[in-house]
DNA sequence: CATTATATTTGAAGCGGTTCAAATTATGTT
DNA sequence: AACATAATTTGAACCGCTTCAAATATAATG
C-alpha cells in the first residue's frame, strides 16, 4: 500500500542503500543518481517512514514537554519557545501534560519515554525527589532532559528563573510601598513553583522583621475560577483583612481583583493586587496587572536548544543550570499604604 | 544499551513471541508464563519500543494536530480537547502550528505526515482547495483525516461550527440594537474563518438592505497588539466613523477597546464592539466583551473522538460533518444607538 | 494406553529504513 | 594494455517488535 524504498530502488534500477545515501545526503552517491532517485521519489510521491528511520537509526528526532496546564497562556508561550526552537533544529513536539496530577505526569512522561523520544522537556509539578522514581532512572540512563524548574538533588539540565528571588523582589515591592499585612494566594498544591514563591514570600517578610501570619496564605488553585471563588469566602470570613496580596500567578490575581471590585473593594486604593508571569492580557484587564515578568517564551527556547544540543552531543554536560531574568512590571494594581 | 523483548525473553526462558503476547494481553498465554514474565519486566523496568512496535504494527497510536496558533487562548481549548480525548484512548498528541503561515502549515502536515501519525486534525489556514494539493493527496490515499473548518471541495471529516451563521447572528445583533454602520475587523489574510465571518457579516446587512462599505472592512490580524495599532491609525484617519464593530476574534476586539478607550471613545456608549470565541478572558477585560460562544473545548474533543474512531474503524464514514452550536454572550461591550 | 482435541509456545519472516564491508565501475598512470 | 587508485554501488545484517503457521505440551476420551 505505502510506498517504499523498496520501491524506489526497483523503479530507479539501483539499491536501497543508494535510495537511502540520498535521502541522507550522502556525498558519495553520482550527481546522475542522485537525479533519477530523486526523480522516481517526486513521481512517486515518497515520503521516508520516520518509524523505520527512528529504529535503524535510534533517533526520534522528537522530543517530549510535559507542562502542567494545556490551558494556561503561560505555557502557550513556553510550548511556542519549545515548538520555533525544535522546528528549527528538525525536531518534532509530542505533547504531554500532568494537567496538576502528579500520576498524570507519570504516565505523561511514561507515554513520551515509550515513543522513544530523543529528550523530555519537563515542567515538573512536584519538587521532592520522592516523587521521582521515574525521574531518576531515566537520569541514571542518561536520558536527555531539561526541567523547567529546579528538582531538589537532581543532577539535570535546567532553565527557569529564580522563582525565590523574583518573589522575594515582588513583595518586597509591596513591603516598599508601605504594605505590612501582605496576603499569599498560593498555588496548585505539589507545585514547586508555588513553594519557591512562598519562600520568596517568606524570606522578604523576615527581611523587614515582619510577622509571618499562617492565616494570610490562602491556597488557592491556579484558575481565575478558583481564585475568584476562594476570594470572595475568604474576604467574606476574615476581618483583620491585608492590604496587599502576592499572587501565585496572573490569572489567580485576575480572579482575585474580579471578586474585589465585585464586592466593591477598590483595587489598588483599598487592597493592592501583584501577579506573576506576566501574561498578555495583565494590560487588558480591568485594573492593569502589576506583576512579575517572566520570560516565558524564552525559557521554552532555551530549553529546547539545551535540550537538542545534548542530544545531539551526548558527551557535553549533563547539569547545565540556565537562569533566566524576570522582572517587575509596574502597572496599575498597587498603591502605597497611607 | 536499551533492554529489548528478546532480553526479557532469555532472562524468562521463553520466546520473544511469547513475551510479545503478554505484552499485548493475549488470551493464550498461560498464567504463570505471565506472571514469570511480567516478573522479569518488571524487574529490568523494561519498556517496549513504541518504534518498533509502530513498524510492525503499522499504527503509531498518535495523531498529529495541526492549529494556527500556539499562543491563542483559543486553540488552547481546542488542544485540550484534543489532549484529553486522545489520552483517555491511549493516543499521543504531535503538536503542529503554522503559526499563520500557509508554508509551515504544509510543513508541518509533512513533518507529521513522515511520523507515520495515525491520523491528523487539522485547523486549515486556507479555504481555497488550489492551495491544498498535498492534502488532497491525504483524501485519496484515505488518510484518516478530521478538519477543523470546512475546507470547499473536499470530501473529508469535519468538526466547526456555523461561522458564517454566527458571524450573521452577530451582526444582525447589533443591527437589532439599532446599528447602521458597523465596520468588521478581519482576521489573518488567509484565514478561512475570517473569510466565513465576513460573509456573515455581508449578508447581515444584505438581509436588513444595509449598504456594504468597503472602507468598513479591515484587515487587522488575530493579536491584541496589531488589533491596537491598527484600530488607532484607523481611528485617526477617518472621519466617517462605525458606531459598532463585529471583531474577528476576542483579541482583536480587546486590542480595539484597548485602543478605543485610550482615545477616550467609550465603549458601549460611543462604539459598540463584539468579539468572536468567548475565550475565558472576556469577563475580566476592562469592558466585559459581548462575544460569541465558540465552544473550542468540545470541537477539539469531537474531532479527537471522530479522528480516532476513524483510526481504529477504516471502514467507517469519511465524510462526517459536525456542527457544533455557536451563541451570543451579551456583556458590556455593546449598547443600543440613541 | 493410544488417540484426538485443546491449550501453549515458538521459529522465522516481515515492517521500512540504515550501515558498512566488499564488490563493481570509472579514472589515471606508466 | 595492464595495474593501481579513486569513485560508486550494493548485499545483507541489523533495529525491536508483531504475527501466524507449525510444533509441542497437556487434557480429555474411548
Amino acid at each position: 500500500m505505502t510506498i517504499t524504498i523498496a520501491d524506489i530502488a526497483r523503479i530507479a534500477n539501483v539499491s536501497t542503500a543508494t535510495v537511502s545515501a540520498v535521502l541522507n545526503d550522502k556525498p558519495t552517491v553520482a550527481p546522475e543518481t542522485r537525479t533519477k532517485v530523486l526523480d522516481v521519489i517526486k513521481k512517486l510521491n515518497y515520503r521516508p517512514s520516520g518509524v523505520a528511520r527512528s529504529l535503524s537509526s535510534r533517533k526520534t528526532k522528537s522530543i517530549g514537554l510535559v507542562i502542567k496546564e494545556i490551558d494556561n497562556p503561560y505555557f502557550a508561550k513556553v510550548m511556542k519557545g519549545v515548538f520555533d526552537a525544535s522546528c528549527e533544529n528538525g525536531y518534532t513536539v509530542l505533547l504531554g501534560s500532568s494537567e496538576l496530577s502528579p500520576v498524570q505526569e507519570l504516565k505523561s512522561i511514561e507515554t513520551l519515554a515509550s515513543h522513544r523520544v530523543d529528550g523530555l522537556i519537563i515542567s515538573p509539578l512536584q519538587n521532592s525527589d520522592m516523587d521521582f522514581g521515574y525521574l531518576s532512572d531515566l537520569i541514571r540512563e542518561k536520558y536527555p532532559l531539561v526541567m523547567l524548574g529546579s528538582v531538589k538533588n537532581f543532577v539535570t539540565n535546567m532553565v527557569d528563573i529564580d522563582n525565590v528571588a523574583a518573589a522575594r523582589q515582588a513583595v518586597n515591592y509591596l513591603i516598599g510601598l508601605g504594605h505590612r499585612q501582605i496576603a499569599y494566594f498560593a498555588g496548585p498544591s505539589h507545585s514547586a513553583h508555588s513553594e519557591d514563591r512562598l519562600l520568596g514570600y517568606q524570606q522578604a517578610h523576615i527581611e523587614h522583621h515582619l510577622p509571618l501570619r499562617k492565616d494570610l496564605i490562602i491556597s488557592v488553585g491556579s484558575y481565575i475560577e478558583n481564585s475568584f471563588e476562594i476570594a470572595r469566602e475568604f474576604f467574606a470570613s476574615t476581618s483583620d483583612l491585608p492590604t496587599a496580596i502576592f499572587c501565585y500567578n496572573d490569572l489567580v490575581a485576575i480572579g482575585l481583583v474580579n471578586a474585589l471590585l465585585e464586592m466593591k473593594i477598590k483595587v489598588p486604593e483599598q487592597i493592592s493586587v501583584i501577579g506573576f508571569d506576566n501574561i498578555d492580557f495583565c494590560e487588558s484587564v480591568k485594573i492593569p496587572l502589576t506583576t512579575i515578568h517572566v520570560p516565558a517564551y524564552e525559557i521554552g527556547r532555551s530549553a529546547a536548544e539545551l535540550l537538542i544540543r545534548q542530544v545531539e552531543n551526548p558527551d557535553s554536560i549533563l547539569n547545565e543550570k540556565i537562569w533566566l531574568e524576570a522582572r517587575l512590571v509596574e502597572r496599575s494594581s498597587c498603591a502605597g499604604v497611607s
